[in-house]
RNA sequence: GGAGGGGUGGCAGAGUGGUCGAAUGCGUCGGUCUUGAAAACCGAAGUGCCGCAAGGUACCGGGGGUUCGAAUCCCUCCCCCUCCGCCA
């Protein structure tokens, strides 16, 4: 949610940068909130006016009473019950201006960095860096569902039965593999300084809220409605709304957390090959980082954060590059966006396997989520996050690059000391 | 699931209609003392909103109500604890 305070000062400013967004109605929407502002000030100062006759007349009647000036009393009671019935009725107009506000301003997406190109699409985002890993055969390469139904590491079927399309079943040699690509990821996430945590996989509506899920992507998310929790579909959400209603020293900052969870989304709309093997599931796995940090640093801070991930596919020794997202393909909540892309070489498609990106302030705003700095100033904090990473694409990247002619698959050096051998069929 | 108890400041814990944003203790911060530290003593210290400021106003789990006046009484929702049942 964007700051109201900052919305007064900058308005031009946030206007020309959601403008960038292609937000529709940037300025129609701004303006109707300073509008609303300067109403819902106007009020306050009218209702605090009345708010204070009232006390005064209270504590008056009080000590009348004690007196024994009975009639005194009365008169100010009947003062008192006018000042009332005023203060009601702004009361009442107050929340109507508070909810317009609100309903408003959680139309309006982050505004996007500066540095970040303008583009209506993800045709618009650039490619920043793409190392040198090539992958090629000398043989008919297989694409991820079709190896692993050879070696019956996955079963697609089996998740339809238990559950429906999108829920796989990992089996032997798949599953212990899976375990060693999160044993992997958390290793290197607590070595490069990240606690992790393990939290509850399913949230309230208030930490759905928090990191912007809920209103605008209520449909994305598996909800229990009987008790009224949604299933996670990240860890972000639970990991940054840790701090959800808390002020942090600074000293404290940068707050840096890891997670292994497994997500749930529900994807309504996708469709075709995006969905096909592991490209799309409405359950995986993911370790995801979250860090909170001083605004100062944030930028500096997501830089540092993709150069951790990037490190991560390096050692898993794919074919990747990073993406800067331009701005019409930033989400909702975040001013500036990384993605990494693994080639996927059998299907000789791209596959977005982690997402970096900045918040800024728009998470904490929501989450109410301050630091005290060093001048004991209680200011929002900044929130950022990525994955590093989600497992079935790396996985079906494997699979399709790792494979040999003799049809069995090359477990990447770095994983065999957790999966406890190194390829997958074959001798 | 059944029965009972309870939600107050960073924590513990008083407060049952006005003088309560709230005692007290611990913890925290600043100072005195000390070679240094501890102890002791003195002092400071919640958050939001409006305001240039002075100040005002709101907040004792959330929402609503009674009353001139609510942390305190009533209703309702949420959460926690204890016991029983069930159970990994």
């Amino acid at each position: 949610m964007l700051e109201i305070t900052k919305l007064r000062t900058e308005a031009e400013d946030i206007i020309l940068r959601l403008e960038k967004k292609y937000v529709a109605h940037a300025r129609e929407t701004v303006m109707a909130l300073l509008t609303l502002d300067e109403k819902r000030r106007q009020t306050i100062v009218d209702l605090e006016a009345l708010r204070q006759e009232m006390n005064t007349t209270a504590k008056s009647i009080g000590q009348l009473m004690k007196a024994g000036k009975r009639e005194e009393a009365e008169a100010a009671k009947t003062r008192s019950a006018e000042a009332k019935a005023a203060i009601k009725s702004l009361e009442a107009t107050l929340q109507e201006i508070e909810a317009e506000t609100h309903e408003r301003l959680v139309t309006l997406p982050n505004t996007p960095d500066p540095s970040v190109p303008v583009g209506r699409d993800a045709a618009a985002n650039t490619v920043v860096y793409q190392n040198d890993v090539k992958v090629s055969f000398d043989f008919v390469a297989q694409p991820h569902w079709e190896l692993a139904r050879t070696h019956d590491i996955i079963d697609w079927e089996l998740g339809v039965k238990l559950t429906g399309a999108g829920f796989p079943v990992y089996k032997g040699k798949g599953a212990i593999l899976q375990r060693a690509l999160i044993a992997f990821f958390l290793r290197e996430a607590n070595a490069a300084g990240y606690t992790e945590i393990q939290p509850p996989l399913m949230v309230n509506e208030a930490s759905g809220f928090g990191t912007g899920q809920l209103p605008d992507k209520d449909g994305q998310m598996y909800a229990v409605e009987r008790d009224g929790f949604y299933l996670i579909p990240t860890a972000e959400v639970p990991i940054t709304n840790l701090y959800r209603d808390t002020i942090i020293e600074q000293a404290d900052l940068p707050i840096r957390n890891c997670g292994y969870t497994p997500c749930f989304r529900r994807e309504a709309g996708s469709y075709g090959k995006d969905v096909k093997g592991l490209n799309r599931l409405h359950q995986f796995d993911k370790v995801e980082l979250v860090q909170i940090t001083q605004p100062e640093h944030s930028y500096e801070t997501l830089e540092a954060m993709v150069t951790y991930v990037e490190g991560l596919l390096t050692q898993l020794e794919l074919p990747y590059r990073r993406l800067l997202l331009c701005t019409g393909d930033t989400s909702f909540t975040s001013a500036k966006t990384y993605d990494l892309e693994v080639y996927s070489a059998a299907q000789e498609r791209w596959l977005e396997v982690s997402s970096v990106s900045n918040f800024e302030t728009y998470q904490t705003n929501r989450l109410k989520l301050r630091y005290r700095d060093e001048d004991r100033k209680i200011r929002l904090a900044h929130s950022l996050n990525g994955s590093a990473l989600a497992l079935p694409r790396i996985l079906a990247a494997l699979l399709e690059n790792n494979q040999q002619a003799d049809g069995s698959i090359r477990i990447p050096e770095v994983l065999q000391a957790f999966t406890g051998f190194d390829r997958i069929g074959g001798a």
